[in-house]
DNA sequence: GGCGTTATGTAACTAATGTTACCTTTAAAA
DNA sequence: TTTTAAAGGTAACATTAGTTACATAACGCC
């Protein structure tokens, strides 16, 4: 866990905080699909990716999901900080999206690190400043994009993201987290594939030229 | 501007900070519609709203608006801190909504409240809480709501935050905000006024039944 | 009052997206 | 191997939203 740690944060957090988060963070793994938090949680701790990628979700009263964004290794959730601090429920939805590691902090340091420590200061306004900036930009695909649009940049994201140029989901899978239908995503991804940019398969598709 | 911070602020922030405040912090004014913030500005200073409306918005490449959300009285802009932390540039756009009073507190001092007063941090959290969860809610709308909803949840807001049943906007104006046209708006202001749930003028609105 | 500007009403059309229905293909289970 | 379930292809259609075009109405300004 101090290997890990030092790799994701060592050059961010002060030797002395990396030795308190080992003192009092727990370790935790979860296989790909797991559900990390429900909408409705109430939340205990707050996460450090330590590696892997976690989605996260929003879903409206009929159970209609769409991705807000990804989280990946050195980010953390800065729903959960607020939902955390407020002592609300949680707003959103966490999925494991690959295999991850992380390590939980109990809440009760969050305070007493805010007034300790610059770097933990920095790390939780750039969190909250980094997410505050993703939404804005998940608002901007639905707001002023198309489909087609936000289909390609769904697609290059989860490349991103999984590093990997195999997009493994179905269509009906990218249609949730478009909140579209699954007929409309194949006909823009048959377009697509007409087009050159992917090559079309069962259960997973490839990224050509996007 | 001692008395508009205690009224406004007092319950929330100690004697002392509310004293700091009012040592560096400048008072400003602006009429309704004035530009308090432009897409790009670097930012120089924290406001904190004392009374008046300040709505904010987004806008793509092609200068497509959407109102994002409006502050109240006791709130501060999110965006705007979090821009100032990371000395970044404004991700949005904040018009006066109404004419309004607030009180600029230089960025430099941000930090040191946050180490030194409880209640600024806890008010800088409740802050970033608050914004996240009203985009969260502006998303919601946008990619679960269709458009007649939309406008409906609109015209309550606008209400709402104005505290007056009568709408002083046209349709163009609307539909900048919803990032629709205005035929589009006019036709289903239109269908809403059949229904016997608003009254239609030049220049203005009557909220009858919503 | 006449004139120009702005706001609104409305029809006709287009484009985008969503829905329903049904078919074929593929893979895995029995 | 046969059966079954899941995934994908595609047509036809419905709905929503956006666009173009033009008419009418209201207001401010000389």
């Amino acid at each position: 866990m101090i290997q890990d740690l030092k790799e994701q944060y060592g050059n961010i957090f002060e030797e002395e905080l990396i030795n308190e988060i080992v003192q009092v963070g727990t370790f935790k793994e979860a296989p790909e699909g797991y559900k990390l938090i429900e909408i409705g949680d109430y939340l205990r701790g707050m996460p450090l990716l330590i590696s892997g990628v976690i989605k996260i979700l929003r879903e409206d009263e009929d159970g209609d999901e769409l991705l807000l964004y990804y989280l990946e290794k050195g980010d953390t959730c800065s729903m959960t900080m607020a939902c955390c601090m407020g002592d609300t429920k949680s707003e959103i939805r966490a999925i494991a999206e690959t295999d991850v590691k992380l390590i939980m902090v109990p809440i009760q340091k969050m305070e007493e690190w805010t007034i300790k420590y610059k770097s933990w200061r920095n790390f939780v306004f750039n969190s909250y400043h980094a997410r505050l900036n993703e939404l804005l930009s998940t608002l901007d695909n639905i707001a002023f994009q198309k489909m087609d649009e936000r289909l390609i940049g769904y697609l290059k994201e989860k490349a991103r993201v999984t590093k990997d140029n195999i997009i493994q989901s179905t269509h009906q899978d990218i249609a949730y987290d478009l909140h579209s239908s699954r007929v409309v995503i194949s006909r823009l991804l048959k377009k697509l594939e007409e087009m050159g940019k992917i090559k079309l398969h069962r259960n997973y598709l490839e990224i050509l030229d996007l």
